[in-house]
DNA sequence: ATTAATTCTAGAACATTATTCTAGTCGGAG
DNA sequence: CTCCGACTAGAATAATGTTCTAGAATTAAT
């Protein structure tokens, strides 16, 4: 199969290009320049340059979520289980900065095109096994009641937003500094009382 | 001078399109079609596709600040200030919803093309005037202790964040219907003590 | 009112970029 | 070996963004 790996090339090669010049302005061409590969093989493994953008947002999401139900998964108390959303988010966003950069950049744009379908599901699906977990922690009255969606924001908002700021170098504060105030703040944010 | 406004019927041709197809998905042609205007009127007024978006991008962004910046002036409390911030972003939203998710999703796009600098200006010169303002309460001693980065995203982040969801009709709950909620947790989570 | 200057509109010509298409190469299964 | 599917290659084509030249509309000056 010679390389399985082309089509992972062709990916960081799309990362590093989309990091380096914008999504807008880099060009399949560069990123076959980049990649080494060729214009066929990229629509061999891709089909369509959107289609590398979907790929890549959906492989970012994917992994944050992997982190984050890993986590989750053990018998933590409602406490730990908020912070951990905050903490497993920043710590993943400083180990991978381009690829954060990226997938909070993009999200309106894959869901507009051909693969939103897929996007819904994947997210649905990882927000129903996220609130799962959760909801045994709200029916025993940890938390404030407020509806679902608020909930979400508050805890992980304040993150998306510093993160966003760091990422663009426009934070004077080290993201990886914040995370235990931020954790913080999301549970006094959220818990009963 | 004909219409002084054909400009502006550029800039709504382009928001409608943007909306109901995706910014990527639009072209100047579709553009052309619904504002009416020709390919050389559209140029002449912009110079080309990227300048429209950011156009459209600073006019959104000021419009929200200088709602903001009119509310802030008056000598408010410290509580009453950090509740601004929520309620107004909140109103903005719900009454330009296509232009609020247009700002939402194009922040990085403007900021990598060649208004970037000028974006940026835009932004510090409005984040000084806020925090002059905010600043005499923090002195005061009005709100816990936290870096500067880390409150604007713990006041603001969440409603970014349940605006962005709102507007992709993800939300089960109006957003209005958090105006209040969001403006409460938003100054408990900043207030001192 | 006429002229001149400026702003604006028009759309064909052109350049750039994305995508398709045909022709292969390569490695393994039968 | 040779057949088959996965993959690569790059020229040809299509789609889209941008430039350019010409001229219409508007305003201001004389």
């Amino acid at each position: 199969m010679a390389r399985s790996s082309r089509k992972q090339e062709i990916l960081q090669a799309a990362l590093a290009c989309f990091t380096e010049f914008g999504v807008e302005a880099t060009t399949i061409e560069m990123i076959r320049d980049r990649s080494g590969a060729s214009i066929g093989s990229l629509y061999h493994h891709f089909g369509n340059r959107e289609r590398i953008i979907a790929v890549l947002y959906l492989e970012g999401i994917g992994e944050y979520a992997a982190r984050l139900e890993a986590g989750l998964i053990d018998t933590l108390d409602a406490e730990a289980c908020v912070k951990l959303f905050v903490t497993s988010y920043i710590d993943w966003v400083v180990e991978n900065p381009d690829w954060a950069r990226f997938v909070l950049h993009n999200r309106g744009r894959v869901e507009a095109g051909e693969m939103g379908e897929r996007l819904r599901e994947v997210n649905q699906a990882h927000g129903e096994r996220v609130s799962a977990i959760l909801r045994r922690h709200r029916d025993s009255g940890a938390f404030r009641r407020m509806p679902g969606d608020c909930f979400l924001a508050v805890v992980i908002g304040p993150c998306h937003d510093l993160a966003r700021n760091w990422l663009a170098g426009r934070a004077r504060t080290a993201l990886a500094d914040c995370r235990e105030l931020l954790a913080d703040i999301a549970w006094a944010s959220v818990r009963s009382q």
